[in-house]
DNA sequence: TGAAAACCTACTAAATCCATAGTATAATCA
DNA sequence: TGATTATACTATGGATTTAGTAGGTTTTCA
């Protein structure tokens, strides 16, 4: 298994917000509430969400968190990367520290390299607003025939 | 990190039998020095293809493996998943017992079903011999122009 | 000044990964 | 039949990661 509940709880606090954006800025308590997940858990993903720059914060009476941009300039692989560090399928791709003696010559390098692009680029051609739509979709909200 | 030791040393153990198919069974002493890994360590992954009769065995004098059938007759992906157990990204993909409470309306499966199946796919769209291939023209045992 | 919220750091139980070690079993040859 | 060669099986263990809990600090606003 490669996606950690991390970057499982932070794609859905991302969705949260963005289905709870026009409020203005959304307390994490509510999200844990919704979401059914501990908001003290919560409490160590944000800040990696944080420090990529995806949200936006108040603190104090009546703070919490907002998108920093709009759900359509958010793909998964943005969040994803953020939160689980790397997606690479192997260690000798998550940096050249990992890189192995045998390199050179590896010939199950280049599969490596190929599995890592099919997935990045999987999650890339996904946006938030794509995943909205989805389940609005799936609600029945979609009244367009 | 999504594919362990455990699957990346089965693929060179494949490969590596691939390769030297012509001398009948290979003992698995000689993959391990060729491919410097432990033997012991081997020897644990080895029964995992053998169960999945991806191998044929001999025990004893001049004993050891060969691959069951043709190396175009492998994908990357029977092996993986023969060793890996499952390459599902998340564990709600799993099995049926891993499915949560949440997955009738859940936002996010979707993707990891969408996920699981780019990574299959291109998987399976690589079979043993196509490394082979690979591997021998890089070294230049290509003539051919 | 008190309440509500984010922020920060430490701790931990359980699982998984990556082996190592030792013994048992089978096949072949002299 | 006994020695040799090789696979088969089972147990153990250190290191790391995962998935949280817990508790205290700081900031903001009414």
């Amino acid at each position: 298994m490669m996606i950690s509940t991390r970057g499982r709880y932070a794609l859905r606090m991302m969705l949260d917000l963005a289905e709870y954006q026009g409020e203005g800025y959304v307390a994490l308590k509510d999200i844990a509430r919704r979401q059914e997940i501990s908001k003290k858990y919560l409490e160590q993903i944000i800040p990696i969400l944080n420090r990529a720059e995806l949200l936006q914060t108040t603190r104090g009476y009546q703070g919490g968190y907002r998108l920093a941009r709009k759900p359509v300039d958010y793909t998964l692989g943005d969040i994803l990367r953020a939160t689980e560090g790397s997606l690479a399928p192997v260690a000798c791709l998550e940096g050249e520290q990992n890189l192995c003696a045998r390199q050179a010559d590896c010939a199950t390098l280049p599969i490596w390299t190929g599995l890592d692009k099919v997935i990045n680029e999987y999650l890339d051609s996904i946006t938030l607003q794509d995943v909205l739509d989805e389940q609005n979709r799936r609600r029945g909200n979609d009244y367009v025939i």
